[in-house]
DNA sequence: ATCCAGGACGCTC
DNA sequence: GAGCGTCATGGA
């Protein structure tokens, strides 16, 4: 078990910040988070009244892995600060998801998860992921006895007939497809991260059947570690209308436009502060 | 019951 | 290139 102070973390925030669908409070453990991600569990606990946070791993994997994760050598103070004080509606946002951080998250698994994400809300995409992976996953056994069904990989999704009935709606052509695309290996995603340019990675993820221009973006902000990207879905765009007149500054904060957007996002989605 | 959801596609014009 | 209807499904 690790425990460290960590700042601008907030293991709430980040769950209801929509940017991951496996994150959810323990049923029976106080004040504790449970997350399945690439192929492993953990158990994060917020200790009330400081900024404390326990992680349910060893050293080495978190030295080796949830540090990566967690986004935890990224200092988000410094963006917050960087906030036009001017912005009050930005300000608060901030103010609001200050514990937010983007994760580090499996770039396979997060195609898939916002290609389902699409005209769908949260609540019904964490269920049909978690069907998909209770399906489908490889079933696994925590070190504290805790069963857990993994993502699934590209081949089982490739080879399953009907992913009709785990919920996915109309979705399911596009991700069967894109399955078979990286199963055979005429995606890689390995050659996708190599390309350092946004606009070319941008395109080719556009080029996939089922993936547009948000969905895109949301793949590059949370599975590429692009941080820049700037996904504009109907919350973000009913900001921009009805807080900023149509158009927000996004150029000033163009370096970290995703965390930015988490900020904007969270805030209206959960109504926070406001009256 | 009706509207909506971290939208994309395919068809017009 | 912009403007529409359509696409499953269930949460609120």
């Amino acid at each position: 078990m690790i425990k460290l102070t960590a700042n601008n973390f907030d293991i709430s925030q980040i769950a209801k910040s929509g940017q991951c669908f496996r994150l959810n409070p323990h049923p029976n453990k106080i004040d504790t988070w449970q997350l399945v991600a690439d192929g492993d569990y953990l158990e994060i606990k917020q200790i009330p009244g400081n900024n404390k946070v326990e992680f349910s791993c060893s050293e080495k994997d978190f030295n080796d892995f949830w540090y990566y994760y967690f986004n935890l050598g990224f200092n988000y103070q410094e963006v917050i600060d960087e906030i036009d004080p001017s912005d009050i509606y930005l300000t608060a946002a901030a103010k609001a998801g200050s514990g937010i951080r983007i994760l580090d998250q499996d770039s396979w698994e997060v195609m898939i998860s916002f290609v389902i994400s699409q005209n769908n809300n949260i609540p019904r995409i964490k269920r049909t992921i978690e069907m998909l992976c209770t399906r489908l996953g490889e079933k696994k056994i925590s070190d504290n006895g805790t069963i857990y069904f993994t993502f699934p990989t590209p081949e089982k999704l490739s080879k399953i007939e009907n992913l009709q009935d785990v919920g996915l709606g109309y979705r399911d052509k596009y991700i069967q497809k894109i399955a078979e695309l990286v199963y055979s290996g005429k995606l890689s995603l390995h050659r996708l991260f190599g390309l350092a340019d946004n606009e070319e990675l941008r395109k080719q993820l556009k080029s996939l059947y089922g993936i547009g221009d948000k969905v895109a973006n949301c793949i590059m902000l949370f599975g590429f570690g692009r941080i820049d990207c700037f996904p504009k879905d109907v919350w973000i765009n009913r900001i921009i209308a009805e807080e900023y007149n149509g158009k927000f500054p996004i150029e000033r904060y163009s370096e970290y436009a995703g965390i930015i957007q988490q900020y904007l996002f969270n805030y209206a989605m959960n109504k926070l502060d406001k009256e």
